[in-house]
DNA sequence: TTATCGATGGTA
DNA sequence: ACCATCGATAAA
């Protein structure tokens, strides 16, 4: 059985988080069933000084998860329908956090559901605004440890559907696994 | 109390 | 290219 990764994992800049994120396993377990999938596309959210994260409309009752300590579950919806799950990251008081985009099935996931898309894997994970602000530290919602990728099969650009956010909107931090087809189609 | 707007995804 | 759909937020 992998570790579960510790809250010193998530107490460090969400640039830093972000790749080392690559290949972890996230894990849902709920009323005796788990589900899991290995994370193959990330996106990092700075601060509130980013104007992409969701902190940058200061601290909201929204956003105030992104405020606090590190290693809880944001969950938020968007457009009325979709979810999104991010892990909170850096110490109390940075707003910031990585968003999950692209999972590779492993375990409990109901064999036609996509996991190619942030909205799609909450959905085929079940992931829902239940989840919001869950410690990842507890039993429910946790990520287990596993080998980092190597440099040479990371790729990184732009995030995705935040053109908003203007010369923040071109910064490189998107990351995804070379190759995977569970990264999100754009 | 009401209006606006998405860190998306499915369909055409 | 269009649009479904709803919580959060800001304006009124």
């Amino acid at each position: 059985m992998p570790d579960k990764l510790s809250r010193a994992f998530y107490a460090r800049p969400a640039l830093l988080v972000a790749p080392e994120l690559l290949g972890k396993v996230l894990v849902l377990d709920e009323g005796g069933t788990r589900r899991a999938g290995r994370i193959v596309e990330v996106e990092a959210y700075v601060g509130e000084h980013d104007l992409a994260c969701h902190a940058s409309k200061g601290r909201t009752p929204r956003t105030d998860v992104l405020f606090g300590p590190p290693a809880r579950a944001y969950v938020f919806l968007v457009y009325g329908m979709h979810h999104c799950f991010n892990v909170v990251t850096d110490e109390e008081g940075v707003a910031s956090a990585c968003l999950v985009r692209g999972l590779e099935p492993i375990e409990g996931i109901p064999p036609h559901a996509r996991t190619d898309g942030p909205g799609k894997l909450c959905r085929a994970m079940g992931i829902t605004l239940a989840h919001n602000r869950l410690e990842l530290t507890g039993d429910t919602v946790f990520l287990e440890d596993a080998p980092p990728l190597t440099r040479r099969r990371i790729a990184r650009g732009p995030r995705i559907g935040v053109d908003y956010a203007g010369r923040w909107a071109r910064k490189p931090y998107r990351f995804w696994e070379r190759g995977s087809r569970f990264v999100s189609k754009v």
